[in-house]
Formats: structure tokens, C-alpha cells, sequence
DNA sequence: ATTATTTTGTGAAGCTTTTCACATAAGCCG
DNA sequence: CGGCTTATGTGAAAAGCTTCACAAAATAAT
């Protein structure tokens, strides 16, 4: 009886998986470059990490390497696909298809990872019925209906944040369970359903703090 | 002799740091509420923090509260500015005004917070010279002494990945300290640079890594 | 086949961040 | 005015994350 290890549901750290995404993007570049494998040395020094880190991140999921050579880049960047779940198409969709909405529809990066924006929602009436990059925009009335039988997974929040609350209200009830939002607001959902925030006056907000501080950075980086 | 205390360069964390911005949102919404005084435990609850959290980044920074009343609103909002460095207007340029980078022209959260885009540069002949939003669109040619004659202190990058490292390191030359980057690479900067990647792929990932891995959330939030 | 070299995988140490818990202080009320 | 309530500020403990350091494994070299 060792009540210490609880199989399989051990808790990844937030860093981690963002680290994953990091040696993602990296191994695709390698890959492009024709690299066949790859150290933690090199993979640190192109994300700026140190290779302890690298090779405990790739620890908690399975052992990948060969000891003296490296890891395999195509493999790993497949593994790591995996273990992120992007190995799948995911069904996205867009409420709020106006200036960040817009720009989001036309991000390569996401189509390119399998994410598929299918379906835009807005309350504008000259929007609606528009076509907009190949997607009819839908009218916001029918948004829980819609997101059901479009059988969405993930839904992106880009209106106004006067609004952003009650459009997830309805989201959690089409039973989504992931949510990226825009909006600069702290969305209230129950705990079964994951939000992710994009909130770029932060990070602006940081370098003024950095700045006006000389605020020093973390040694190694 | 105390080595241990290094006066007033003490490093405050990431954490810290972007939790203030929360309360700083949090606080101009108390203030539209007509709140006088707020306590750490009602802060903590809109944010989904716990009360020490708030009170203990708080007091890295000094005493802003009254015992058995809380924090002033506006006095807190005020002092959080002036520790953020947003107590004063920063003069930004943006590289690339494409998709998204004409959404952040439009922002009106980076406005409203004194973050102040008056340049804007690209490399599109169709574009340059052009008004877009009441700005004149510059020539990436006159990037670096265009910087400079306009005093500008923040640059965001919003230009396609492959050529984001060159456009950097002319904003480098330009003697800019704090970079906003759109661009999904890893740019390399001198060590008095500060960087900060906006990483939209990175989110959608950990949704995906979260909803195939029934990922535990970290407790309290 | 033996030795040298490289680089992984991982417990344990070290460091950072969060949470606890309580002394302390202010306001309130009878 | 004194006791009761509320809520801060903060050392200390706990939890979490990163780095160290080295045994182990694989390749390469002689
Ligand atoms: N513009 C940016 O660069 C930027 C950056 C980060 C975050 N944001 C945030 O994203 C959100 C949108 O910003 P924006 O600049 O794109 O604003 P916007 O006004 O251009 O777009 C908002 C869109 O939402 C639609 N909308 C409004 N109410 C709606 C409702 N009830 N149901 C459905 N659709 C509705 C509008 O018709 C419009 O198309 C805001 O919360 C903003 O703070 C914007
Ligand atoms: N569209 C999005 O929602 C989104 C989201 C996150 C990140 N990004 C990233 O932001 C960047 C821009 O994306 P986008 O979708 O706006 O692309 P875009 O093609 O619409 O815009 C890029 C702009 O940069 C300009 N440009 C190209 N080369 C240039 C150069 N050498 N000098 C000056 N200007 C130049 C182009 O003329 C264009 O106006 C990319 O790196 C992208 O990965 C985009």
C-alpha cells in the first residue's frame, strides 16, 4: 500500500506544458533543417532553457532518448504531439468576429496545429450571414444550438468584455469544457471547464515594471 | 557586513508582478462600483487568488492597508500604477501592420492604460504612406532612425516569424530596451533587452494537453 | 575488446513561491 | 472605554519547481 504515487495522475506543472510547446515549435524547426537527432543541450539553447530541465520535462512522460546521441527529432516532435493532444483535429469556434476575431480567423499558426476555427458567431447584423475567410458568419442567438451540432470543442472568446461573461454562460451550457479568452476579464465557469487567458496589457504592463524597476532577469535563462 | 539583503534589487517574481495587474484591473472596477475600501479576501475572491497571496505580493512593495478595514481603492490603484511604471504615458511603435497588428492599433485597453502607439512601420509599398487610424504608416527602411527621432520606448513586433530577428535587431540598434513579440520565435537579444512573447499556440495547446489528460487544476485557484 | 567520450535519466539538493497562522492594529458598539 | 470583531502584515512552514551531479547506457575510437 504506497499512498505517494497516484498512477497517471500526477500533476504537470502550467510550465512544463508550456516548455512542451516551446520543444514543439523547436523540433519542427530541426526537422525542417534536416537534423535527424538532437541533444538537451541543443534543444536549451534554442528556447533558452538549461538541458536539466529539458530532459527532466521529457521525463515525466516516457523515456525518449538514447544515451550519447540524443533524441530522435521526427519521434520526439511525434511523442510530444501526443502528449499535448495536437495530434488530432480540434473544432473551434470564434465568438466576436471583429478586430482581434478577425485576425485570429486569418492565423496560420492554428490551422497549421490543427486547430480548426469552423464556426464564427457575432450580433451584428451586417456580420451576420456574411462570409467571412470561407465560414458563414452565425447569428449569437443561436449559439448553443450551433456549437452542439458542430460538435465544437473549443470556443474563443473575442467580444467586448462587457458581454464576455454571458456569452460563456451559454458556452458552458453547449457543455464546452475549453475556453481561450480575449476578453480582459475573469470568467466564471465550474471547475470541469478549463479558460486559458490571453492578456496582452500584462505583458506590456511587465516590461513598464521591468523597466522602471531595472528589474533583473533570472540568471541563466 | 550583510551580504544576504541587496538593497532595494530584491527580485520579485513573474508571479507577482502579473498578479498586480490583475488586482490593478480589479481595483478600477472597484472604483466604477463606487467600493471605498476593499480587503484582501474580496480582491482574492475576483481574481481567483487566496487572500495571503494578495497581501503577501502587496507587501513586497510596502503597507497599503488599515487593519480590520482593508486597502483604499484608489489610494491601492494608485500606488499599484506608479509600482507597474503606468503612472506615466510609454511611447510605442508597432512593426507590421497586418492581421493582428492592425487589431492592436485598435485596442482600446493599451490607450486607456497610457501604452500610446504613434508609429507604425511595414514594408508594403501598398501600405506605407497610407493613414491607418491617424497614423501614417513608415518605410521599415527608416526603422531605426525613425525610432529614435519619435523617443519611442516599446516596440511590438507583429511581422511574420522569418523576419522578425532582423527587424529586432535594427530595434536593438535603435537603443529600445522592451520588445512585445507577436512572433512565434525566439528572438535574440542583447541581456538588457526585455523580451515578451505573446504565444497564442501555447494556449490553445495547454487546452488540448489539459482536455486529453483530464489535467487535475491546481487547487483553491 | 577495451577505453574514452558523449549524453540520457533521475534521485536528491537547492531554491523559489505559496500558504499558514498569529501577533498586531484599527474600527465599532454598547 | 473596554471588549469584540475584522482584517492586515509577516516570519515560518509547506509545497512546488529547478538545478545538480552522477550512474548508466550507448556510440566511437584505437
Ligand atoms: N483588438 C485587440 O487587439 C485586442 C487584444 C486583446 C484583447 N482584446 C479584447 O478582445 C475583445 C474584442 O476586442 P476587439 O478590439 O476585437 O473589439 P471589436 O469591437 O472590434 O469586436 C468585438 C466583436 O464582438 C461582437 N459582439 C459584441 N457584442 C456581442 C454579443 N453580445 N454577441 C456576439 N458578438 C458580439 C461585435 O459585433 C464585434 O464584431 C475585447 O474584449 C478586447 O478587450 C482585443
Ligand atoms: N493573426 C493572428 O491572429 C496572430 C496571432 C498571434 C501571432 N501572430 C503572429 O504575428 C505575426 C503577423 O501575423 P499576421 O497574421 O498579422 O500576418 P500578416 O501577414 O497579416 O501581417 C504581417 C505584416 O508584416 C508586414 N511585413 C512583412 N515583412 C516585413 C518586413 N520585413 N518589415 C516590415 N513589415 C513587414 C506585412 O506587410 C504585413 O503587413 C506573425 O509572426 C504571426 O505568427 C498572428
Amino acid at each position: 500500500m504506497e499512498p505517494t504515487e497516484r498512477l497517471g495522475k500526477k500533476r504537470i506543472s502550467e510550465s512544463t506544458i508550456h516548455r512542451l510547446s516551446l520543444y514543439y515549435r523547436t523540433l519542427s524547426m530541426l526537422e525542417k533543417e534536416n537534423y535527424e537527432t538532437v541533444s538537451s543541450k541543443e534543444l536549451a539553447k534554442r528556447e533558452k532553457l538549461t538541458p536539466a530541465q529539458v530532459r527532466k520535462d521529457l521525463s515525466f512522460f516516457g523515456t525518449f532518448g538514447t544515451r550519447g546521441l540524443g533524441y530522435p527529432v521526427i519521434e520526439l516532435k511525434k511523442q510530444i504531439a501526443t502528449i499535448l493532444g495536437i495530434d488530432r483535429q480540434w473544432r473551434v469556434a470564434l465568438v466576436g468576429v471583429g478586430n482581434i476575431g478577425s485576425a485570429l480567423v486569418s492565423y496560420k499558426e492554428f490551422s497549421r496545429q490543427d486547430f480548426h476555427i469552423v464556426k464564427l458567431f457575432d450580433n451584428d447584423q451586417r456580420k451576420i450571414g456574411s462570409n467571412h475567410k470561407g465560414i458563414v458568419i452565425s447569428d449569437i442567438k443561436n449559439l448553443q444550438t450551433e456549437l452542439q451540432e458542430a460538435k465544437i470543442e473549443i470556443v474563443i472568446i473575442a467580444v467586448p468584455a462587457a458581454v464576455a461573461q454571458y456569452i460563456v454562460d451559454d458556452v458552458v451550457k453547449a457543455n464546452i469544457k475549453a475556453i481561450l479568452n480575449f476578453a480582459p476579464v475573469n470568467l466564471k465557469v465550474p471547475d470541469d471547464v478549463y479558460v486559458r487567458n490571453e492578456n496582452m496589457s500584462m505583458e506590456l504592463e511587465y516590461l513598464s515594471f521591468a523597466m522602471v524597476n531595472e528589474h533583473p532577469k533570472k540568471k541563466l535563462k
